[in-house]
DNA sequence: GTCCCTATACTCGGATAGCAAGTGTCCGAGTATAGGCGG
DNA sequence: CCGCCTATACTCGGACACTTGCTATCCGAGTATAGGGAC
């Protein structure tokens, strides 16, 4: 099981774009700097994002990318879900109903076992998920993160934000 | 994020052969018809589990495979993780350390928070996993599947049993 | 009748092709800006 | 000096190759069994 590598970009630009003053936008280019990532790549995977209603995306110069709505509004699972998809990771595929032991259709009205126990996982996977804002994430960060990290990005935005 | 179609097939196979009398095995061919599935490619996830030492093997006629320890003591993760591995889904390419803001190594002392997000969610996914036995499932899929399907169970096992 | 030996048939195990999805890149459509021109 | 127009440069958006890993398959190594032969 293996989650896309844009899951990770597009969670750390959401941290990224959430800390921008009111009615600045972004450009891909200048995410994909600070990040180290392949721009036209990144681009891609912020494009579901804007798709998903998480960014909004202002073209021509001085646009680029921001958030669609406050940072405490959107969830980490929100994220996951515009750049993975929301299938589940477990798809039942009834092979409970092949095989010499296989009956009518109308003979299977309760789920199948195992799909409701991998079910139940992947809701407690997407709870946790849930609880955390991006504005959550920009709290731990600004706790958490190296002093000198973050007077190294105030100097950036200073830089790019002409 | 997908999860290999073996951990379907994996658990259905440990659920059946949990049902087999002490000291019998179940070849993989047998299973694959009891199941429906291409009998070389379910081999290739019954070695998986094998070499886990969740399934015993026993070579030669009247051999196939046989749970090597009580069901009880099989969880459904255990399974899970033996076709799927063991690797996180998320994987944290540290990414905060990439671009202009990069600091030396030794700066970076706490994890990224957005690692620890994601990490804690998979742990609620393993936890919920874990808290199931191969032995809750077969009491589950006894007490919830059609009787007519236990019944053409039973013979079937009759039949391939000699 | 009993024991031993051998040939058999059946099992697992790892090494080998094929395909789908994620990875990575490019160029075209659209727009706010900046400069120049006319009034 | 002020307003308007045009050309520019910058942005996003979707369409096009490539690589990794899951999917699917086959053939060889090893073993318990069953049958036949000798005692």
């Amino acid at each position: 099981m293996r989650l896309s590598e844009g899951v990770e970009w597009g969670l750390h630009c959401a941290v990224l774009v959430a800390l921008l003053p009111p009615d600045r936008a972004l450009p891909a280019g200048r995410l994909a700097d600070y990040h180290g990532v392949p721009p036209a790549y990144l681009a891609k995977h912020l494009q579901a994002l804007s798709r998903a209603q998480i960014l909004d995306s202002v073209p021509g110069p001085r646009g680029g990318y921001r958030l669609a709505r406050p940072a405490t509004d959107v969830t980490v699972l929100d994220v996951v879900e515009a750049i993975d998809g929301t299938e589940p990771a477990f798809r039942c595929t009834e092979i409970r109903r092949q095989g010499p032991t296989r009956l009518a259709t109308r003979e299977y009205r309760v789920p199948c076992s195992i799909h409701v126990v991998m079910a139940s996982a992947e809701d407690a996977w997407r709870a946790e998920l849930r609880r955390t804002s991006i504005a959550d994430l920009v709290g731990m960060v600004g706790a958490s993160a190296p002093p000198a990290s973050l007077a190294k990005g105030l100097d950036w935005f200073q830089e790019v934000l002409p």
